[in-house]
DNA sequence: ATGCCGGGCGAAGCCCGA
């Protein structure tokens, strides 16, 4: 079985310990990793190499920052998203690794955020997500597992958030962010964990403030987007809530899935 | 409550996140 989680830190330095915590009792074999906060010069690579892990990073100085961790040698390293040479913002990192002599390719993923929606911080989300369908799109027509892992800052449906009419015309939520989306998943991406599960109401960001955590006032924004390839072997998927009730937490928790390939 | 907490930067207070 092959395990393959995402997790937003919020700084690679100050979760250090959460996640080499993490890793030791969850021992997923694949982690996308968002906002490091940190260059790829920074990253802590020895103590996570000293648990197995081979690391790609896209690092920023300050702001964003992914990485992939792979107990698997990765391959074909691809930083930054395609279609815009002049974006200079560390939000993509894609890379292939072989189990069983399959090949899958794996994308760690940190979608703008986008509000205030009036700025052009939006109009950058936007674009940004056309980008990405437009890279899905080629990817998808290789025919392979392909999982395109990270904090999408996108809630699905009403049922992935505590209360949708206050998010209604937030850039998380609002139509036209999910329509924008929409156009990601019909290319056939399936989400790893409504495949999974139909209950309402499982988060996966819970806000620092307001008691968010202890109210259970969260949002689900955190996926497992899977090609058709990737979907057929899909076995399971969850959210390591627990981690967030711990010190010092992220304010995103791991989600994950398992393959059995 | 478009910033209540938390992190980066850098050494106080501002920028940013969702």
């Amino acid at each position: 079985m092959l395990k393959i989680a995402t997790w937003n830190v919020n700084s690679i330095k100050a979760r250090l310990v959460n996640l080499t915590d993490w890793l030791k009792e969850a021992t997923p074999d694949v982690v996308c990793l968002q906002e490091l906060k940190c260059v790829e010069e920074a990253f802590p690579f020895g103590a996570i190499e000293d648990l197995g892990y081979n690391i790609a990073v896209n690092g920023q100085k300050t702001y964003n920052g992914v990485a992939i961790l792979s107990k698997y040698r990765l391959d074909d390293i691809v930083k930054g998203l395609p279609g815009d040479d002049s974006d200079e913002q560390a939000r993509y990192i894609e890379a292939q690794i072989t189990v069983n002599e399959r090949l899958l390719r794996i994308a760690s993923i940190y979608l703008p955020n986008g509000n205030p929606v009036d700025t052009d911080k939006y109009a950058y989300k936007l674009g940004w997500m056309d980008r990405l369908t437009a890279h899905a799109r080629e990817l998808l027509t290789y025919e392979e597992p392909l999982i395109l892992a990270g904090d999408y800052n996108v809630i699905p449906t009403a049922a992935d958030v505590h209360d949708p009419a206050a998010w209604a015309d937030d850039a998380l939520f609002r139509e036209e962010t999910r329509a924008k989306f929409h156009e990601f998943t019909n290319l056939g991406l399936t989400d790893a964990f409504r495949a999974c599960h139909t209950e309402s109401h499982r988060y996966s960001f819970w806000d620092y403030q307001a008691g968010a955590w202890q109210k259970d006032n969260g949002i689900r924004i955190d996926h497992l987007m899977l090609s058709p390839q990737a979907a057929d072997h899909l076995k399971g998927c969850d959210i390591d809530r627990m981690v967030r009730g711990r010190e010092k937490p992220s304010d995103h928790v791991p989600v994950w899935i398992e393959l059995d390939i």
